[in-house]
Formats: structure tokens, C-alpha cells, sequence
DNA sequence: TAGATTGTTAATCGATTAACAATC
DNA sequence: TAGATTGTTAATCGATTAACAATC
């Protein structure tokens, strides 16, 4: 099998931190792994590994394993890395000037084009490179530009309507660090919510006998 | 049932979901609310959401449905959230300042006590009430004040050092942003990956047709 | 009472693990 | 060749969905 039809998220989910490994690999001079030293290091299965690989095509060798190299470049490719789309910002309170000048979007496959606020004391600066604009002059942007995905670091009470108005002008994935569930059908919505991954620790720890 | 004797991941991740649309029906005077609507409001089926909350215990009624402000209080109680316990930052860079500025800790059951970083620009410095500490002085901390948890948000290279490090100094739980996978068996971990979510993003729309 | 909706058991679906022939 | 390890099929396990009796 070549590449498997519909890859389920499971699968997906892994494939940034088969990457990370690889990439960790290679810098450690390694230049083959099995599936059975890679999933002792992930505390994952052998089987899991090959199956995961296996659901974009073959990617290793019999009796010797995978190349770490060739490996690492075939996760990059099929995660999409490298022919970079475009990003904005909305929302540039602390968090989106952490992740301004912080976070690399460009090892992501992605290019930041934009930042956008409300707030006349932020906007017109430049963080990062970044101009940020008038939140008003959305419309023109999008239009003008067409950003593939918008990250929201912007409070919960305005994002769902932000997030609404964004695929209306044809965004196609939402980056979402808002304290809420968008309901975006039209729209990928990948979340990072602070607070129920904390929660999720609080119950974890009451439950555990450590 | 009263009580599963253990709750899988996939349960306890939706938990702070419902915690955070139970606090919207009150937000909008909802009294009451059935499984058909809460599943609606959150994507998911009405069996999913009854076998869920009954891993817990009866809180709905029939013919009637779940009163709001019950299950709400409820929720949060088997999250934990009430019973504070004690967190630290390692790492006092942009995001460490993020989240002593602008996340509220309380609301997800800890009490932030300390900061650290090795940067001696910042330690000494008070961010948000705060103190921020020598990381020379963590072990000498951790004896006096055992913190339950650490916040880690400093560079992936020395992350998971200091990880064994807190381990050995009775810390429960670990809220990793670094953007590495660390090994500790004697601790709860939670990840909180930036690269990995959006590289997920990257891959969802490569492989969608939007 | 009749209608609504739960709690719970059984059925289905999907993901993980095991096994092993193929082959480097 | 012999040993190692993949790719892939089959078996198992766990999570989700469906169904329905209980009951408010």
C-alpha cells in the first residue's frame, strides 16, 4: 500500500513528535533506527511504529531499518513543512507577542504576514518584523492577501465572531488559543487550550497516589 | 455505579470541556440541560456524554435532564480544582511572563508559590507578585515549600535535566511547554506542544480540500 | 398518566498489539 | 547463508454508539 486513503488523527497526532525523534537522532550522529529502538524511545510499540509509517508508505528496509535521514525528510514532506502557507495574528496581548518573537512559524510550514489588534496602543508597532494592523482592515487584508490560517490570541468573549467573520473570508485553519470551542465547520480548528490541559493535570494528580 | 475505579485519558481530557460549557449554560441562566443538548453544543453524542458523566457517578434525573449548577459544581469538584496545590515556573522568559501575567492558575486548582530562571537579569524581580528565584536555590525551595508541580518553560536543551532534577525532589505533576518529550516515569506529565499542534494544522489542510 | 430522558447493557467500530512470511 | 527487521494480516483490546428498560 502506497499511502493509505484517510489517515485517522491518532496517527496524525504522532507524526510531529516522530519528526522531533528523528531530528534528535540525527543530530546524535545516528544514521539508521529500528521500529523497536524508536518506540522504546517514544514508549510507544514496534508494531504501532511500522503500522503509523506504514499509512504513507515504506519508508524502511528489511533486516535493517529505517534510515534516519531519509526518514526525517519523508515526515517533513508528507506533514507538509516546506512549501510554506501563509498566517496572521489576531490578538497581540502578551501571547501573541510571545509568540511573535519566540515561536517559529517558518519550522511549521507556515509564514506570519500580519498581526492584527484592537487596541490603538499596539497597533501601528512592529514586533518581530510584524506590523500589526487596525483588527477594521481585516476584510481588506484577507481579501488582498489570502492567509491560509489565523492564530487567536485574543480573549474568548470576541473569538467565536472574529473566527466567523475569518472563514467567511476563506481561512482555512484556526490556530486556537482562546479559551473556547469555535464552531467553525467550514474551518480546521486545531486547539491549544492552557486551561483544560492544567485541569486535566490538577485531576490527574488528585487521582494518582504520588 | 458510584465510580469507575479507573477513568481512561480519552474521558478525562473531554472533563474541562464540560466543566467549560456547564459554566456557559449558567453564564445564560440555563437551570437545566439534557444530553441531547449538551452533546449538540459540544459535537459529540448524547451516549457519550451520559456514559461519561456516569464514570462518576448519577448526576442527571430522568425525564427531567442535569441541572446546570449541580453538575457544574460537581465537575469541578472531581476535576480537583477546589483543593489548591502548590506550582513553580522554570523558566522566566517571554512565556514564562505570559502565564504569571495573564493565566489564572486558581481557576485550575493550583497556586502559583515561586518562579526560577538562571538569567541573572531577571531573578530577583517580582513578575505578578511573584518572586523569581535563583535556580540555584530550587532544591533548597522544594525542601522548604514542596511544590506539587512544576511549570516548565525553558529552552528544550536543559529541560529535561531539570525535569529529573524536580522528580527527585518529590514533584507530582510536570506542565511541559518545552518542545521535548521528557522521560520521567515517577511523575504525571501534561504537554503543552506549539510546534506539534501547528504542524498537525499543516498537515490537516495539505491533506484537505478547503 | 404520558412524555421525556436518564443509567446501563449490548453492539459496533476503530485503534493497538501480536504474529509471521517476505526479504534485505 | 544466517540474523535482523520490515510490511502486512489477523487478533485483541478499548472506546463510541445504539438500544431500551427504569423512572422522574
Amino acid at each position: 500500500m502506497e499511502q493509505k486513503s484517510i489517515v485517522s488523527m491518532a496517527v496524525v497526532r504522532r507524526l510531529p513528535r516522530y519528526l522531533r525523534h528523528l531530528d534528535e537522532l540525527h543530530k546524535i550522529g545516528a544514521d539508521k533506527i529500528s521500529s523497536t529502538a524508536l518506540a522504546a524511545r517514544m514508549e510507544l510499540t514496534a508494531s504501532q511504529v511500522r503500522q503509523d509509517l506504514n499509512c504513507f508508505g515504506c519508508f524502511g528496509q528489511q533486516g535493517y531499518g529505517y534510515n534516519v535521514e531519509f526518514l526525517r525528510q519523508s515526515l517533513a514532506d508528507i506533514l507538509g513543512l516546506s512549501g510554506p502557507r501563509s498566517a496572521i495574528i489576531i490578538g497581540m496581548g502578551n501571547l501573541g507577542h510571545t509568540l511573535c518573537n519566540n515561536f517559529s512559524f517558518s519550522r511549521c510550514g507556515f509564514s506570519l504576514g500580519a498581526a492584527f489588534d484592537a487596541n490603538p496602543a499596539v497597533i501601528g508597532s512592529v514586533v518581530a518584523k510584524i506590523r500589526v494592523l487596525d483588527i477594521k482592515d481585516l476584510d481588506k487584508y484577507c481579501s488582498a492577501h489570502k492567509p491560509d490560517i489565523a492564530v487567536l490570541t485574543l480573549p474568548a468573549a470576541p473569538a467565536p465572531a472574529i473566527a466567523h467573520r475569518l472563514v467567511q473570508n476563506g481561512i482555512k485553519g484556526i490556530w486556537n488559543f482562546t479559551n473556547t470551542d469555535l464552531n467553525e465547520t467550514r474551518a480546521l480548528v486545531e486547539n491549544i487550550n492552557f486551561a483544560d490541559s492544567l485541569m486535566t493535570l490538577c485531576y490527574r494528580i488528585k487521582t494518582s497516589n504520588l
